[in-house]
DNA sequence: TAATTGTTCTTCGTATACACTTTGCCCGGA
DNA sequence: TCCGGGCAAAGTGTATACGAAGAACAATTA
């Protein structure tokens, strides 16, 4: 019963309001809760194994953070990113990512490049096995360690906060983007290889431009849930 | 109307929460409570006149936000930003804000520009009375609507927090920067009422290089707190 | 001096209570 | 059938109390 969870969540060392945002976070961007979709504290609260209290914080920073919309005395909702958001999120994320991708070409150590050829392999190779679930992850990998070496931690953490979102609006949207995208990370570790923060501001512009028309098509009709 | 009736029905009833959060947020801005302070739960509890329930959730937005570190069993201290943040936060402000008044210059109203205008008679006038808190103010407010008139939710929710770390870390550092920066204010508008995204956009980045410059100098030696 | 123990302060999470709103439903009247 | 009133259930907002566990610090002991 709720004991079995609650013993997993209290065996590590992170607060249960943490593991609640996380457990949330992706319940959302999975799809397991639904835009539009209710969130009664209660609910969460069993379907977590927790009381009211770890919920009710973790969904103050679920809201703060986009994921859910909170009216006064009615409760929360999974929020419903409309089409108008793609839009918007891809014009932030756009001057973001090309901002980390400069930074981390003017900053990458050695041991940084090798550790984003390391993704790339890996990446090259769960491609050719067609793990497309494994690409997507180290997709995500890849542009979250590029941020990290673009050693500005609020360009860090809110470029992932948006990267978070985009992935959820994907989702939602339809089948995820094919490893089609993998020949332009290539480009930008090379161009984050060679120092150049132009040339690698240029190839994470590129990126995003394909990346965002991609999000276009497959949210064509997509976003009928509300 | 009828949208408005269900706007006002939750609306009007600020959770305490809210409040809370609003009033932790200005109290760190404006130096109540100083950078490495420990804030205990009860403490807060009482200063405010409310139970721990709405601290501890305004404490985990607040941290979300950056204003505050919370230890896990420790609790929470008001974020020390050190000398680095300054450099890494303008040239994220610089980037978002730069899109800001390229938007701005491509969507505003003549309505808008209106209110823009506005608010830099009110600036001048408070200039000529010397009145530098309300100088101070109508800058922060001329920031916002820029933000708010770039349509761009996102845009504007980051770079709202990101400005509002900015006046905090300024305010910590030194002085108030002098109305000096009104001038190039005038030119953002102009920029923007003319339509010219170009424009706009290079206008905000000179803006931002002067503040930036001028937070440095501010901040030479202002920041042995960490 | 260094290590150990104990005390105290807090956080973290649970549980409970209750006022007040919102929501949904039933019902009677046009 | 449709409408609106009214009523009950659901759910949030807030307060309060309590216990477990951790951290900080002082006291004690070797």
């Amino acid at each position: 019963m709720a004991e079995d969870l609650r013993d997993k969540l209290g065996a590590q060392h992170l607060p249960l309001r943490d593991q609640v945002l996380a457990a949330l976070r992706t319940a959302i961007i999975d799809g397991d809760y639904l835009p539009g979709e209710r969130l009664t504290e209660d609910r969460l609260a069993e379907d977590f194994g927790v009381s009211r209290n770890p919920v009710r914080e973790a969904l103050r920073v679920a809201e703060a953070e986009g994921f859910v919309v909170i009216l006064p005395r009615r409760g929360a909702v999974v929020a419903s990113p409309s089409s108008g958001t793609i839009t918007d999120m891809f014009a932030v994320r756009e001057r973001l990512e090309a901002l980390a991708a400069r930074l981390a070409a003017e900053r990458a150590t050695a041991a940084d490049v090798a550790s984003l050829r390391a993704l790339l392999d890996q990446g090259r190779e769960a491609t050719q096995r067609r793990d497309l679930a494994r690409v997507a992850e180290l997709n995500s990998t890849l542009h979250l360690r590029i941020l990290q070496i673009s050693g500005n931690p609020w360009l860090s953490s809110i470029a992932r906060s948006l990267y978070l979102h985009v992935q959820w609006v994907f989702r939602l949207g339809a089948a995820e983007r094919a490893p089609h995208s993998w020949a332009e990370h290539i480009q930008l570790v090379d161009a984050i290889e060679s120092g150049d923060g132009d040339r690698a501001e240029r190839a994470a512009l590129d990126h995003l431009e394909a990346a965002s028309a991609a999000a276009y098509e497959n949210a064509e009709g997509g976003y009928g849930l509300r």
